[in-house]
DNA sequence: TCTACTCACACGTTTGAATGGT
DNA sequence: AACCATTCAAACGTGTGAGTAG
């Protein structure tokens, strides 16, 4: 495990180190860790402690590639984004602890402005350049194996590696859209999937930042020593290593750079390195299994009553009869909302939605409307043995402590703007299971025929898990955990996008799966935080247009998905 | 002139279909 | 027929540098 000292970590000379919006806690002492609930209870705003599930887990998250992030950030991170979209490099790979394993979660990702400022580069660093443009419209990230069990989430680093950056506003292809020059951080969320046993209980909902993963948004690279990072780094970025004399382009242009005996471009950005408590590589044995399904899809406010296909995880619950079955790829979703999306809008929605479907389920588009977050949840398979309660939450006693990443030894205190904090924020929820869960949920999912897993690619590995493997010991191979780990995660994955592949023969059984708890290499730990409630509107916001879409759903028939998909094979 | 941005390009990786062997 | 390993080509991800727009 690996201990985070914020005061030690070194001091990037640059402006705007504060962090005065993202409202982010990543250095928590756990004891300060403080969750958002939502419920339809509890006006009071008192978190109803023993009730709650998700909030009062022990949920901690951690940023995998603790080492690589540092080089970044002690220079500056930089992320290209383009028209079409670029993928984050690095990626935000994260480890979860503290997750009921049996309770389904949706992990989603999106990027929040660092700070109120827009920047450029001035010769050899970064500077402030006026204030920030206006903000776009969120746009969220579904992790694509979403919804899992905690114990799934929990099992692997999870990765985002296929979440993409744009500044192309009109894109429509699932992208992330930021600003270029301006500084953004990754935030997590995780949304816990209401109990059909429990109406009462619509789950929890927890938020994580991570300031050291905080970035400019660039449409060139500015730092050179970003651009060596990332070539050093990448696979993909192997044909510029030696300078760029493996390019058939640059072959003949002479080098002035040093070689070492590898003929590789020798860094020279360690004055800057600083890395505390840093595993050393060989320790790194983290695997993370990159999932197999692409991003294509996302939902914006103003397309979310023009039939855009939400995420087919969810749409399969929104809609089985017409869903299309599991695919190899399936898609994910990215949700656009914009915050202010007004009342004749959601009305409008409601009634498009209403009306087109010809069908009634909610009592009333207002209530549709506010059925929130966890009217999405509501919508997703539910594990079985999730037997969660409802809790209510006090924002306004929670901490907001903010740490700025570049800068830790400024922490200071403040208390959430009141513009932006009520002084109590209770998020109410309205279940939408009215009828008991479906009888065959009684069947665990680890009953189901198990497909065969995607295949590993060496790039998934970090290069010391790679050398690992190379130099592990021949008694290590009659005993070979770390491929069963990959299969055993694989293969609820697999669970989760139906049983369509091969099958093996002795599947693990639940007890076999690691517990995130139990990994050896835990990095930076982020306690849960709270949010500004103008935030939570923004996700809730967001999942109500989910929650439109599901308005086509026969709720008293909610299948899970693996059910569904066992009976698409039957059809076949 | 400067800055921010776009695009085509070459190179490397990933992916999945096709093929052949057991 | 089923399974496995290998091969191959297309698709994709990457930074570069020339060109463009304001």
């Amino acid at each position: 495990m690996v201990m985070y000292l914020p005061e030690e970590r070194p001091v990037l000379d640059l402006p705007y180190q504060m962090n005065h919006l993202a409202n982010n806690y990543g250095y928590y002492p756990q004891d300060c860790k403080e969750p958002i609930c939502r419920t339809q209870h509890g006006l009071n705003g008192r978190m109803n402690s023993p009730e709650a599930e998700l909030t009062s887990l022990p949920v901690h998250v951690s940023l995998q590639d603790r080492e690589l992030w540092d080089k970044f950030s002690n220079i500056g991170t930089e992320m290209l984004i383009t028209k079409s979209g670029r993928r984050m490099f690095p990626s935000c790979k994260v480890t979860v602890t503290g997750m009921n394993p049996k309770v389904k979660y949706v992990v989603i990702m999106d990027m929040v402005p660092f700070d109120n400022h827009k920047y450029k580069w001035s010769k050899d660093r970064w500077e402030g350049n006026g204030s920030t443009d206006p903000h776009l419209p969120n746009r969220f990230f579904i992790h694509p194996d979403s919804p899992a069990p905690g114990e799934k989430w929990m099992q692997y680093p999870i990765s985002f590696h296929k979440l993409k950056l744009t500044n192309n506003t009109l894109n429509s292809n699932g992208l992330v859209v930021l600003h270029s020059m301006h500084k953004y951080q990754p935030r997590l969320h995780i949304v816990q999937s209401p109990d059909p046993c429990n109406p009462h209980n619509p789950g929890g909902y927890l938020r994580f930042t991570f300031p050291e993963a905080a970035f400019i948004a660039v449409t060139a690279y500015q730092n050179q020593e970003i651009t060596k990072l990332k070539i050093d780094n990448n696979p993909f970025a192997k044909g510029f290593r030696d300078n760029g004399l493996n390019r058939k382009r640059f072959r003949d242009n002479d080098s002035q750079e040093t070689q070492d005996s590898d003929g590789q471009a020798k860094q020279d950005f360690t004055p800057n390195e600083h890395v505390v408590g840093q595993p050393q590589k060989d320790e790194d044995v983290d695997v993370t299994v990159s999932s197999s399904v692409d991003c294509s899809r996302f939902l914006s406010s103003s397309e979310v009553a023009s039939s855009v296909t939400p995420n087919p995880f969810i749409s399969a619950f929104i809609n089985p009869s017409t869903a299309g079955g599991p695919s190899p790829h399936q898609n994910h979703t990215i949700l656009s909302l914009n915050n202010s999306l007004n009342n004749s809008h959601l009305n409008r929605l409601d009634s498009f939605v209403l009306q087109n479907n010809g069908f009634n389920f909610f009592p009333s588009p207002r209530e549709a409307r506010s059925s929130s977050l966890h009217s999405l949840c509501a919508a997703l398979p539910v594990a079985q043995s999730s037997c969660v309660q409802t809790s209510t939450v006090d924002l306004s006693r929670l901490p907001s402590q903010i740490s700025s990443p570049l800068n830790p030894q400024q922490h200071h205190h403040h208390s959430s703007p009141a513009s932006q904090t009520p002084g109590r924020s209770i998020i109410q929820l309205q279940p939408y299971f009215r009828t008991p869960p479906h009888p065959s949920r009684q069947c665990p999912d680890m009953e189901l025929p198990l497909p065969l897993p995607p295949k590993l690619s060496r790039m998934q590995l970090p290069e010391s898990a790679l050398r690992n493997l190379e130099m592990t010991p021949v008694s290590d191979y009659v005993n070979p955990r770390p491929l069963t780990d990959i299969l055993n995660r694989i293969h609820f994955r697999a669970l989760a996008s139906g049983p369509s592949g091969k099958v093996l023969q002795n599947p693990p059984q639940p007890e076999q799966y690691l517990r995130g708890s139990d990994r050896e290499l835990r990095p930076q730990i982020y306690p849960a935080v709270h949010e500004y409630i103008d935030q939570q509107f923004t996700l809730n916001s967001m999942l109500n247009s989910q929650t439109e879409h599901r308005s086509q759903m026969d709720y008293a028939n909610a299948k899970s998905l693996t059910e569904y998909y066992c009976e698409q094979q039957t059809r076949k």
